[in-house]
RNA sequence: UGGGGUAUAGUGUAAUGGUAGCACAACUGACUCUGGAUCAGUUAGUCUAGGUCCGAAUCCUAGUACCCCAGCCA
């Protein structure tokens, strides 16, 4: 099989508004032809859905264009963040099939030339020591439609700021004590550019650069030189960080310095999830979840473990466009690429998640046949595979019905079904407990039809997929449904929050399931087709002794129409 | 009440003054050894009001609605 993980395969993705920025700048060689952008994560949580959309926005548009794109961190507040979460983004943007070759980076190597730049602008006189306490800070920067007033320190000399600035940097002075700020407007209208804090002081042992600062840098001041630094071309971030291009804009020209473009465009937003990493986190440590790659996350290792392939995330990506306004794309865009992907790539297999004895009266105790299973009908090259049937059987508690309502094709009383690959069968009596529940069912099945075709021509309504009972290996399926009942969990009554919204029914464990013996020595992650029920992945708990999968996705089930039309009626 | 953005079917996205197209969803039908897949079709849209123009989603004017900004977070 072709490297099926490599986005550079695929065909190239529709033109976009930065794209044909890009594009343009191409044209008039204003970057000299060169095209570089980068992927810039805070290492403070794990990546999710959205930032796929950014990471194959930015290494999509480096590949469209001939061009590179770095993967770095920008690890500019040792508070919250840890060596763990590097650990977990290098794994998903790689897992996501993207390629850094040797750039990756950490805004944390870049620690001293920051400061070089810092002190640069104070000898211009444009930064300066402030003195304030993070209140004062507040008040004096005015509101929204009031003008802010200047720093009682703002004046101070240029050799004062060095020498201040120096001893922040030594460690002379306590946290929050004072801060370097840039020297701009308190009366802007942009409120970020009412003299913008540049470093604070900060006693926290950093996960890469230990207790070597104690300042650090904050991000308006640090993303800039980060990019300036690496010589990025289009700086490409999300809507909130418009309102600090100014800003962006103006350290860059106020240091003289190599000066990328910034473009905004709006963050991802899926209806029946939570996409910021403050609810994700909530989730993760209130125990609504097991972890940050519970399948029922929208994190890239949650998707990952539910059994999502890196195509169907992609082709996802390249599906939903970028642009500037806020949007909620339906969840039902995300499984569409997600079967499309799995349709074509997933072996097909039988299993049973509540299973129905079924005695074949007429066929022969003790008699096993083999029979020739298709794995793939969507590609004749992943070949058959043997099946084994017998005279004892388990089918889907579904797949019949006492007393079948209209438009209910499978088996009832009296009535003949295809069993997948095997016989026609007929029901001839449906035994019940003492309470009346349906507990095995006695068939009669026609030799004539082995493979399941009929030689006298006669159809039968449908086909129901089965295993041997004595030969079927026993499994936990796990099935997953939304994690919230609302499209928008955020709707939640006054006084509640999103957790409100969330589903009781996310997650159901079947313990009593059986799969095909063709089963029994799979891989973890490795995914799979049960006909008829949906796409299923081996779960990272599965262990020889006990299979465990995923549901990761059901297939279009029209039944499952038609019941829910005639139960509404 | 300041500044910065944005409005196209239910959802998402094209059309860059010249027939409003595509995808998902929904609904028909065909086909089928998965009620899967596939194929064919139907429904449905330019925020509002004026204006310019032979012609406006696109240009102009005035409104309306929504999003972002008052962290020493990113």
């Amino acid at each position: 099989m072709a490297d099926s993980n490599n986005p550079k395969n695929e065909k190239e993705t529709r033109r976009d508004f930065i794209r044909d920025i890009v594009a343009e700048d191409c044209k008039t060689g204003k970057w000299q032809g060169r095209v570089h952008t980068r992927f810039p994560p805070e290492p403070n949580g794990y990546l999710h859905i959205g930032h796929a959309k950014s990471i194959c926005l930015n290494f999509g548009i480096a590949a469209d264009f001939n061009g590179k794109c770095n993967l770095r961190f920008d690890d500019t507040n040792p508070e919250k963040e840890e060596q763990e979460y590097v650990d977990s983004i290098i794994e998903d943007v790689k897992w996501l099939g993207w390629d850094w070759e040797d750039r990756l980076y950490f805004a944390s190597d870049y620690f001293d030339q920051m400061y070089e730049w810092a002190v640069d602008l104070v000898k211009k006189g444009k930064a300066f020591v402030c003195d304030l306490t993070a209140d004062e800070v507040t008040q004096y920067r005015g509101t929204l439609t009031q003008p802010g007033k200047n720093s009682p320190y703002r004046d101070r000399g240029i050799e004062e700021n060095l020498d201040l600035f120096t001893r922040m940097k030594n460690g002379e002075f306590p946290d929050g004590s004072k801060t370097l700020r840039a020297k701009i407007d308190m009366a802007h209208a942009n409120l970020n550019m009412r003299d913008p804090i540049m470093y604070r002081i900060l006693h926290a042992g950093h996960h890469r650069t230990g207790d070597k600062w104690c300042i650090y840098p904050t991000y308006d001041w640090a993303h800039g030189l980060e990019d300036s630094i690496e010589q990025i071309t289009h700086s490409i971030c999300t809507l909130e960080f418009e309102n600090h291009r100014p800003l962006y804009d103006w350290y860059l020209d106020a240091l003289g310095i190599y000066h990328p473009r910034q473009i905004e465009f709006a963050r991802l937003n899926l209806t029946y999830t939570v996409m910021s990493k403050r609810k994700l986190l909530k989730l993760v440590q209130d125990g609504f979840v097991k972890g940050w790659n519970d399948p029922r996350m929208p994190t890239l290792s949650g998707m990952r473990r539910r059994g999502y392939s890196p195509e169907a995330i992609r082709s996802f990506c390249a599906i939903i466009g970028v642009n500037k306004f806020n949007s909620t794309i339906d969840m039902a865009l995300l499984e569409h690429c997600l079967r499309e992907d799995l349709n074509k790539t997933s072996h097909r297999v039988m299993a049973v998640l509540k299973p129905l004895k079924v005695v074949v009266d007429n066929y022969p105790q003790g008699q096993v046949e083999q029979l020739d299973a298709i794995n793939n009908p969507e590609d004749p090259s992943a070949g058959t595979r043997k099946v084994p049937f017998g005279r004892e059987l388990y089918i889907e508690q579904d797949d019949f019905m006492e007393n079948p309502p209209a438009k209910f094709y499978r088996l009832s009383p009296g009535r003949e079904v295809r069993l997948r690959y095997a016989y026609f069968i007929k029901c001839v009596n449906a035994v019940k407990d003492s309470s009346g529940n349906i507990v095995q069912l006695h068939c009669t099945y026609d030799p004539a039809t082995k493979g399941g075709d009929a030689p006298d021509g006669r159809k039968v309504k449908s086909t129901i997929h089965w295993l041997s009972a004595p030969n079927a290996l026993s499994a936990e399926v796990r099935l997953y449904n939304n994690l919230f009942t609302k499209e928008n969990p955020d709707d939640a009554p006054e006084g509640k929050d999103f957790t409100t919204n969330l589903n009781p029914k996310s997650l159901e464990v079947l313990t009593n399931c059986f799969v095909e013996p063709t089963l029994k020595d799979v891989k973890l992650l490795s995914r799979y087709q049960f006909e008829r029920l949906g796409y299923f992945c081996v779960d990272s708990d599965s262990t020889k002794d006990k299979l465990v999968f995923n549901r990761t996705v059901t297939l279009r089930d029209e039944w499952a129409k038609i019941q829910k039309q005639q139960t509404q009626r």
